[in-house]
DNA sequence: ATAAACTCTCCCCCAAGGGGAAGGTAAAGC
DNA sequence: GCTTTACCTTCCCCTTGGGGGAGAGTTTAT
């Protein structure tokens, strides 16, 4: 099928599939005479793949490295775990950092008063030491 | 003073100042004949803040309207205060996003026994529907 | 036959700088 | 005075994960 199905059945963009295409996560058959993609039902179930894993926040290496997994019959489903349990450590390291910004501006919001007075804690928070 | 030194003071990299420099936020004196820029004590400050409303999660854009909110003597606060609201909700929809995530993969890797065995439901997950 | 829809490659763009080259300047040591 | 070292400048390419669009070729529908 042309590329335009497999962005389709995949859930991807078309660009999306092509830059995949080019950094050779799923390099598909391609018209010697046109330059026609022409990608197969296995090529689009690794784009929807790669798709759920980066929906999952796994960056384009990290795909990669769980696709060849996916690929070996025999890898041991310790590996994957492993590299889910260090995804898993990331995001509640961003967690963190997250929920710690927010509550040091919900802080600043609630004592700024928010009206047509100039004077503003958070303009202060951010000026002082 | 010359750039090193605002760096050192504002806690921000060389490189990082020049570039507030050159996308016109933090634009010191600079010296006909050696090029060197000169920073005050004033564009250190501005840089300081910057620095902090950007560890805020504050985009370059954003430090902008805060700092010109931050120039104007006669602004209220309920501007910036709106401001920072809009910003605690991002973070908020970003916060459930990841902690979506989070639950996810973490029972994905409950379920996986991580053994040497080949058979993996974080696999299975990403593979199926 | 021709217009619409699809595809190709190529190039520039985003945020927010980082890394490093090539070259000018300033301060310190001898 | 000379040299080394530290600091400064501009310029260009690199990052992530693609998006937008130009210009040209292809296929499909009317």
């Amino acid at each position: 099928m042309n590329i335009g199905m497999a962005a389709k059945r995949s859930g991807l963009t078309v660009k999306t599939v092509r830059y995949y295409a080019n950094i050779g996560m799923v390099v598909p058959a391609q018209d010697a005479r046109t330059g026609y993609r022409d990608y197969g039902d296995d090529d689009v179930a690794r784009l929807q793949f790669i798709g759920k894993a980066r929906r999952f926040d796994f960056s384009i290496d990290e795909c990669r490295e769980l696709l060849s997994l996916y690929d070996d019959q025999d890898r041991s489903s310790g590996e994957v775990k492993a590299l889910t349990l260090e995804k898993i450590k990331a995001i509640d390291a961003k967690l963190a950092e997250l929920q710690s910004l927010r509550d040091q501006l919900n802080l600043l919001a609630k004592t700024c008063h928010g009206d047509n007075r100039p004077d503003c804690p958070i303009l202060d928070a951010l000026k002082g030491g």
